[in-house]
DNA sequence: GTCTATAGAAGGATAGAC
DNA sequence: GTCTATCCTTCTATAGAC
């Protein structure tokens, strides 16, 4: 019994949030969704069919949230590198893992209706950064030889392999140093200066 | 009731390491243990002091059948960024995901010993990658600019990366994207040819 | 060492009153 | 829409015979 305000259908939706995130799926259960949301065991089952459905409103919700911090990063404004380094060098929780993909590994990645909303964002970010690199290519700030469309997914994958590394060890460290060295790559490849790697990282 | 040969204790430890490749800690019961071993109840609690106890064996286990694969792909008497390149292009299942990295993210890797197994065999293959890179840099066939320890993280969590982001769209391509990025900026960074790209990938 | 039997707690969902 | 009460299954572990 925590919430007061709202309806129970959006204290379950924000608690199972919470939940998705400090614990992931499996090992979250009904109840604790009631428990943390103050709403009753028909509340759930009322506005949703079961467990799943509750957690896919929630992870698509959660999408949404990232999402529009993520799209603010990649401001059309900013040069185009300088949008995928403030990506790369952007603060993150490393301990608290990915808020999406952290569930890739959970077994109900294999239902669509799970894993769809995690892989839809994951995409979208991919894109930007594609966007982005291509779009330095065409203004001439990277060179030639690389293809911005498996450079955009390369560099997707060092901040969840930074996750997976540092959460494996208990350690933010990891995450600094997997971002780290992926801007001194982009750093080769690029024409231009780019900005300082020195930026505040993880935690 | 599946093994017949060796001791339940055996059994048990290799059912294990099944069960947590296929579906992760939280997602096997001990009754799936003892389901899959042909053990009873009694077997394995007289061997362990539980489930995680199990697992932790199993983990063991697991991280040194992978790390003597993987000590032959670094094989010193090849150049090194060969070796580099080799692990990076090696043949996976970017589905099952990592056999260890997998349970990065359970609610069970703040346990010191539920996690030191995967943290060890991790921290093992960016030693091995952190000595190619900076042998390569010593005989002249890295660039000087480039930190051999922070890049060898960095390609670490690319595979970690790829694993993650094939699973969340349940599409292998995205492993062999990831690595097909890595492989191509470890190529401008390097001042020797690194051999074809064209190697087989995943699954 | 291995087995079956049992137990208390938690998981996931339903019934039905208000 | 929300609540409490209930239900059956599964989880994790223990007891005690062989």
């Amino acid at each position: 019994m925590r919430r007061a305000g709202g309806s129970k259908r959006t204290a379950l939706i924000e608690a199972t949030k919470e939940l998705l995130w400090e614990r992931g799926y499996e090992a979250t259960s009904p109840r604790d969704m009631l428990d943390r949301s103050g709403a009753g065991q028909g509340s759930l089952y009322h506005h949703f069919a079961g467990k799943l459905e509750l957690a896919r409103t929630a992870l698509t919700e959660m999408a949404e949230e990232e999402m529009a911090a993520i799209a603010a990063i990649f401001d059309p404004a900013k040069p185009p590198l300088d949008r995928v380094h403030a990506y790369l060098c952007r603060e993150r929780d490393a301990l608290r893992g990915c808020r999406l993909a952290r569930l890739a590994n959970e077994a109900a990645v294999e239902l669509p209706a799970f894993r769809q909303p995690i892989a839809a964002f994951l995409d979208r970010i991919i894109e930007l950064l594609h966007a982005s690199l291509a779009e330095a290519q065409a203004g001439g700030q990277l060179r030639p030889g690389i293809d911005p469309s498996i450079v955009a997914t390369t560099l997707l994958a060092v901040i969840e392999g930074g996750y997976v590394l540092a959460r494996a060890h208990w350690e933010p460290r990891y995450m600094v140093e997997a971002v780290g060295g992926a801007v001194a790559l982009l750093r080769t490849v690029a024409t231009v200066p780019i900005p300082s790697a020195a930026e505040r990282l993880g935690q």
